[in-house]
Parts: structure tokens; sequence; C-alpha cells
DNA sequence: TGGCATGACATAGAGAGTCTATGTCACGGC
DNA sequence: GCCGTGACATAGACTCTCTATGTCATGCCA
């Protein structure tokens, strides 16, 4: 039978640019939702672990890259709702380039002529 | 005039494949020709420092991934010559995928349909 | 011949970031 | 009225890279 830890961990640095990413093409969120819809759309090659999660939400919170705010989910359970800020649309701009730029790097040393 | 300091960190995680798969391509070779080697296949994107670059080496030979050997360079300065093993190449392999399967995650985050 | 820049290796300590493990708290079903 | 569960939160361990510093021998050059 197959291993249930075959997942691989989120490369350190990258999950405050995955987490920006997704609220920006979701909207408003919830930190629960958030980790779903990163493990879905990386098609479950990526989980997001709860203590990893809320820590990056407070960084961001703190820098001002998403705005929270308390509310209700749909079966009533409070949560709080994250929203992308300007600076956050620019951050995340920033860490989107950058992150090519390396990823293109490391791949012309993997990929040697 | 631009900053002299528009380099990329290394990602976390990611500076021992890159030291195996320069070794695997040069053969034997020493620490600074393959800091070298690693900045210069990156285009200059990437520049390994020696506080990070020989505890990784260290971890390597312990680890049973590389072989170290003391000798001289044409220069006639002492330098440990590095070469892979076979679970090196193993590991290299392992690695190289595993980097590809989260890169492709990533992008498929990043690249939403 | 004696100082000194340099090549090459090495280590200590800081800082960032993710993980595991655990805790809190309120809603709502039974 | 109890308890599973959703959702948020924190503490601590661990890994890894960086900055800063140190060592040591070679060979140039005054």
């Amino acid at each position: 039978m197959p291993s249930h830890q075959d997942r691989d961990e989120i490369p350190p640095g990258t999950l405050d640019m995955l987490i920006l990413q997704t609220v920006t093409r979701r909207g408003e969120s919830h930190g629960f939702e958030i980790a779903e819809a990163i493990q879905r759309a990386s098609t479950d090659v990526l989980q997001v672990e709860e203590g990893s999660l809320y820590p990056a939400l407070q960084r961001l919170l703190i820098k001002g890259w998403l705005v929270g705010e308390w509310g209700r989910t749909a079966e009533n359970r409070r949560a709080r709702y994250y929203t992308i800020t300007a600076a956050g649309r620019k951050q995340l701009a920033h860490e989107v380039e950058s992150y090519h730029r390396v990823a293109h790097a490391i791949g012309a040393i993997l990929r040697p002529v």
C-alpha cells in the first residue's frame, strides 16, 4: 500500500507568497479555506499545516499585506476573513518575480548544456 | 547606478542539491570551485556564501553523499577535493525529482486557470 | 628576511520559517 | 448536558542560510 506521508513540505519562504496569491484569487477567505485551497490547487502535493498557517497569517497582517475581519462561516462558526491590501498586491508581485528568477537560475543548474 | 546587492538568496533546502549537481557535472572539485560554478551557472543570480558552503559540504560528507580528499590546487594551495558517491547520485536524483514536483505544484498555484 | 595580501577552509551565533504537539473556545447535534 | 468538531492560536524543536570572524600556509615584494 502507498505511504500516507508522501506529500512534500512547503519550501521555506514560499508560504507567504502562496497565501497572498490564494487570497488574491479567491477574495475574502478565512484560514481553513486558504489552506484547503492551496492543497487543492497543488493537486495535493503541498499541505499547509495549521502551525505554519496561522503564524504566516499573523506575519502578513503585521506587515500590512492582509487585513483581517472577524465573521461567521456558513455553519455559523467564528472565523477571521482575510483580504489583500494594495501593499500586499505589490509585495506579491515582487515575490512572484523573485521566485521565477530563482527558479530559472536553479533550472539552469539542473539542466546544464 | 544599480545596486550591488541584487542577488537572491539560495532557497533553504536547495543548496545540497545544487552542490551535488555541480560536483556531478564537474567531477572532483574543491569548495571554492563549487561555489564559483554555482554562481556562474546561475548567471550570477545565486551566490553561495562561505558560511553556507562549508557547513553544507560537511553535511554531505557525514551523510556519505560526497567523499573528500585533501590535495593541492594549481597554485599550490591546500584544498579539499570532493567527489560524489553512489549514494550521493541516488540522493541527487531524489532531490531533483522532489524539487520538480514542488516547483510544478507552486507553478499551478501561481498560474491559475 | 620579514611583512602582508590572498586562497581556502572552518566555526559561532543570529535569524527566519516550517513542523509537531498541544491548547482554547463556542456551536450544535444527540 | 455532553461531546465531537470547526477554527484559531501558541510553544518549542529543528533546519538551514547568512554575517562575522578566525586560522593557516603560500608566495610576492620591499
